[in-house]
DNA sequence: AGCAACATGTAACGAGTTACATGATTTA
DNA sequence: TAAATCATGTAACTCGTTACATGTTGCT
C-alpha cells in the first residue's frame, strides 16, 4: 500500500476531512458535529469549536461535498454526505502525505522530559504513569461492556477501533514511563 | 502529582516551550532550532518553520527567557537559556492543562477508519501495519546501537527517552492495526 | 416563568505555512 | 567560480480559539 502522496494535489484542510468522516456514519447538524469534537476525536486527534465548524460546513456545501436538509426546529440544518464528499474522504484516507500535520502538546512534553533536572523528570514520569493507569482503568471496562453487548455478525460499534487505539496508546505511554524511570534510576539513582 | 492546571495563567504558546526545551540542552541559533524541528520533534510532536521560530525567539529575548550572543559568521545569533527561561520551562512541564492542544492527522485517520467501506478499511490497516513494521525495523537498531555505546554512569543520550517513546508508539499502532484486522474479519469476512 | 440545552452565526486575535526576499561562507 | 549550505528576516494567507451576539425549544 502507498503510504505517501507525491501528487501536488489539495493540501491540509483536515477539519474538512474530520467532518466528512463523521458525516459518513449518518447526517448531522453543525451542533451535533460540535458535540462530537468534545469526545474522543477532540481529545486525541483534532480540535475544533462551532465557530470554525459552521463556516467549514458552508464551504463544503458550496463544494457540493454535503447537502443541507433545510428543516428542523430552531433553524437546525442537517447535513448529509454526497457522493463527491465520500469520494474526497476516501481519497484523503487512502493517500497519506509524506509529512502529516502534528501538533501534540502531550507528546512535546515527552520529548522534553530530558530537559528537566532528574528529580523533576522522575516526578513527571511518575505522574504520567499514574495518570495512564487511571485512564486504562476507566477505559477498559467501557470497551469490555461494548464487546459483551456485541453479537457475532453485527457490524462493529462506531468508534470501537478508535477506542481500542486510545486504550493501547495509554498502555504504551504507561510502559514507556515505567521504562524511562528504570532507565533513569540505572544512570542516576535518586537521592534519599 | 498534579496533572491539571486550574490556574487562569498564561495559555498555549507551545512553540515557545518547545524552543525553551531545545535550548535547555545547550545554546543554539534560530537556524539550528529550525533544523531540530525537521527531526523527531517535527515528525511526532510539534511543527514549525524558521519564519515562525525567528520572531518567537525575538519575543523570548524581550521576555528575557533567552539572551543573544551577538557573534558568529553570517550574522548568526546564538541564543542561551536564562534562569527565567528555565523556570518557565519547568512550570510548563509540571503543570498540565485539563485539555492539551492536539492536532494529529494520523490519529484522525485512525479515528475515521470505520467511515471507509470494509475492503478499503482492510487495505488501509494492512498498509499501516506494514509501515509500522518498517519503521520499527529502522528504529530498533538505532536505539540498540545507542545503548551499546552507552557506559554505565554516563548521562542518558539526549533524545533517548523520546526515541524509545517513538518506537513504542509504532509498536502500539502496529498491534492495534493487526487487532483491528482480526476484529473486522470476525465481523465481516473479506470476499474472495 | 425561568433555566438548561439546542442552535447558529460573526469578529478579533493567535499561531503556523508558504512564498518572497536577501546575503555570506564554505566546498567542490 | 558555481553551487550548496548557512543564516536571517517579512508578508500574505489559512486555520483554530476566545469572545461577542442572538434567538428557540423543552423541561420543571
Amino acid at each position: 500500500m502507498d503510504m505517501s502522496d507525491r501528487t501536488g494535489t489539495v493540501r491540509f484542510m483536515s477539519l474538512r476531512h474530520a467532518l466528512l468522516g463523521l458525516l459518513a456514519h449518518g447526517p448531522a447538524s453543525g451542533y451535533d458535529l460540535t458535540r462530537a469534537f468534545e469526545g474522543g476525536i477532540g481529545q486525541y486527534a483534532w480540535q475544533a469549536g462551532h465557530s470554525r465548524i459552521y463556516p467549514e460546513l458552508g464551504k463544503m456545501a458550496e463544494a457540493e461535498q454535503v447537502v443541507v436538509d433545510e428543516a428542523g426546529p430552531r433553524g437546525r440544518k442537517t447535513y448529509t454526505l454526497t457522493d463527491a464528499g465520500r469520494t474526497e474522504l476516501r481519497r484523503w484516507m487512502l493517500h497519506w502525505p509524506e509529512q502529516a500535520t502534528v501538533r501534540d502538546e502531550t507528546v512535546l512534553r515527552m520529548f522534553l522530559v530530558q530537559s528537566l533536572e532528574p528529580d523533576d523528570a522522575r516526578r513527571l514520569l511518575e505522574g504520567i504513569a499514574e495518570h495512564c493507569a487511571a485512564e486504562i482503568a476507566r477505559l477498559r471496562p467501557v470497551m469490555e461492556a461494548e464487546d459483551a453487548e456485541h453479537h457475532p455478525g453485527d457490524p462493529l460499534p462506531f468508534g470501537r477501533l478508535a477506542g481500542e487505539y486510545g486504550l493501547r496508546q495509554y498502555e504504551a505511554v504507561h510502559g514507556w514511563a515505567l521504562w524511562s524511570l528504570e532507565r533513569m534510576a540505572a544512570v542516576e539513582p535518586a537521592v534519599g
